[in-house]
Formats: structure tokens, sequence, C-alpha cells
DNA sequence: GCCCGTGGAGAACGATCGTTCTCTCGTCTG
DNA sequence: CAGACGAGAGAACGATCGTTCTCCACGGGC
């Protein structure tokens, strides 16, 4: 079955790509990465890198797409390793704060992306601003859930924002736990 | 008086140059900016401008070390312009949402710098270390100040950084009033 | 009046990068 | 078996960039 296999050798490749684009893209940051290293890292030609994305700022936007899907992904499945409400808003937290602790940590690769290419790049700022809308929402639907006023949301979105930032550049995973403390008194006592 | 002259040409061409600096890197990035238009802008021809800096990447020092304290002195200012504590930590949210309304906002130029270059320039990543120290020691002294338990100052923290990226990348100075709203809430509730 | 150092304008250099092209080889088709 | 097609390796191209160099004009000290 030669069209079906062609089909799947795409998706692989495309795989490998894109594995080899997040770990340098995320690590050094985009501009500091060349085309030639990401077909070195992945193993695939340079005419069939091109031929997957026909540019670098295409494939740099499925980079960061098929990054968003996979976050929130991870996000989702720990929280819902909760089932009260409240402990749900919390482990968001905790998902956080193993998050920051795991090796090459760099922040949050929207926030970098966007402050290197958000003013030269439309479909990168467009791109970020689509991950931190479907963050927010995923916050908002838990505090939903939760029965607390909708503009908690908000606020647990700043909180995280602010752990991710300060974790990156401080280079410590206790901006997270912070961040859950402050979280608890807003749940606690801000409605 | 030739000599006393000479220095005062180089410091005025040097405020040019860091003036021209500021503008495009912060508006643009660093990498997007080539040192040819920093010449432009500041009319400081090109022989001139390596002799002040000796390097692109000190350039870029010089503009977040100009940058750190500039941004340090106008936000203290505004928060001198109140006198009771409280009113004091509040007072930093309101200068973020003064900050964050103003055209050409492009969110925490060290955050963005950190994102660009901080894997790569030892002395960006320590010089946007610094600042954010610098702004935490601001925080924890506010909170001090006002008799408040220690740990609001990082909590503070994560408010007003979360509030510079959300801002940023949403475009909207919203972010602010939701932090000033936690912040508040923090400061009834939190200790 | 001559000389020298300083400064400006911009060409030049060497490196890098995104992208495309060439060449070769193996493979499937008829 | 012939030949066309597709893929890989890597050279090549054109642009950009950081940095340096060349050339020339000018202005102050003997």
């Amino acid at each position: 079955m030669p069209v079906t296999d062609a089909a799947a050798d795409r998706e692989a490749a495309r795989g490998r790509v894109l594995d080899a684009a997040e770990e340098l893209f995320y690590g050094r940051g985009i501009q500091a990465v060349g085309m030639d290293e990401i077909r070195a890292a992945s193993g695939v030609s340079l005419k069939r890198l091109y031929q997957l994305y026909p540019s670098k700022e295409q494939l740099v936007e499925a980079y960061l797409r098929r990054r968003d899907t996979a976050w929130l992904t991870a996000l989702t499945r720990h929280v819902d390793r909760a089932a009260e409400p409240d402990e749900r808003i919390l482990a968001v937290f905790d998902w956080l704060h193993a998050w920051f602790g795991e090796p090459g940590f760099r922040g949050c690769a929207f926030v970098n992306s966007f402050g290197e290419l958000g003013a030269s790049s439309a479909p990168v700022a467009e791109a970020v601003r689509d991950h931190k809308e479907a963050f927010r929402r995923l916050l908002a639907r838990l505090v939903a859930e939760a029965g607390r006023p909708r503009r908690l949301a908000g606020q647990l979105l700043l909180l995280a924002e602010g752990a991710m930032t300060v974790a990156a550049i401080s280079g410590s995973p206790e901006p997270a736990k912070e961040a859950a403390d402050a979280a608890a008194v807003l749940l606690r006592d801000g409605g």
C-alpha cells in the first residue's frame, strides 16, 4: 500500500522535525537556531523539510501549535486526577511546580516566542494569543465548576503567568508554591 | 576646555545611542535590529558607535541597565505620591495600568530580552536577573513598611509579572486592574 | 602653512542563514 | 530492461549582519 505508507512516512517525518524544533527553539530561542540544525537534529533532509514546512515561519507556527495542545493536554490530565473543585484549581499550581523543576525549563515557550517574534510575525503573535486564551478558558472552566466568581479566573491566570516568568528568570520552581499560596487565599477570601 | 567638552560630547552621544537602542530593541526585538539601524536612528556614526560600545552585546547590556534604573525610578516616584502604606502597595498596580496603556507597550523589556537572548548571552541573563531582583526588593520594602508578612512580596511580584505578560499578549491594560483587585484581597485577608 | 589626530560616510569583509539547485542513486512502472 | 520519478547530500545563492577598514575633510599646535 504505497499511498498510505507515503502519508505515514510524511507524518513520521513531521513528528521528528517538530521534536527537533521544539527542543532547539525552546532551549535556545528561535532566531538562534538555523534550519540546518533542525535538519541535523531530526535526520530529515533539507529538501524534505521544506516540503513538509515551506518556510521557517510555518515550522515555528507548527511548533507552537503542537506545543499548545500538548501543554494543555498534560495540564488537563493532571487536573483531572483531582475531584474536588477547589483542589482541581490548586492542582494547576502543582503541575506548574513539577514543570518548573524539569531540566531545561526556560519559561513559557509562547511568552518567549512573543517577545522574540511577536512584533514581526503575525502568525506567531496569533498562535501565542490563541494559546493564552485557551489557558484562560481552562482556568475559567475550573473556576465555574467550583462555583467561584468569574473574575477569579483572570487572577489565577496572572498568578500562573507570573510564576512562569519568575521561575524562568530565577531558575527556581519556588514561585509555583508562592502562587499556590496566593491562590488559596483568593479561594478562601476572594469570593 | 577641550577635555571636558569631549567627555560631554561622549555622554551626549551615548544618550542618543541608548535612546535609539531602547526604541528599536524594545519595539521590534533585539535580533531584529541591526547596528546600522541604531546608527541611522541615533545619528551617531558607526565608527563612534563602536568606540562607545565595542560590541552589540555591550550595547544591549547598557540598554538594559539604563532601562532598569529608569523603570524603577519612575515606579518609585509614583509610589511615593502615596503616603499610606497599603496605598503605596496598590499604587504599583496603578502605575502598571498607566504603563500598559502607553502606545508601543510590548511587555517587559527584560522578560522579552531574556526569552530572546537569555540562553546565549550571560550578560543579558544577568542584567535581567538583577532587574527582577531589584523589583522584588522594592516590593519587599513596601511590604515591610506596611508591616505585612514577608511572603506577600513574592505574591505581589507574581501578580505584577503576570499582569505585564497578559497585558502584552492581550493588548489590554485591564490585567493591571485584575492584579490590583487580587492584591487588595491578599492585603485584606492574606495576613 | 603644514601635520596629525579625530570623526564621518560608507565600502568591504567574513560569517551566518533561509532557501533553492545540482547531482547522484535507487526504485517502481510499463 | 529502460526510463522517469523521488529522495538525500550538500553545494550554491542572495541577503543580512556584526565588525573593521578606507578615504577624505577638517581643525588645532609647531
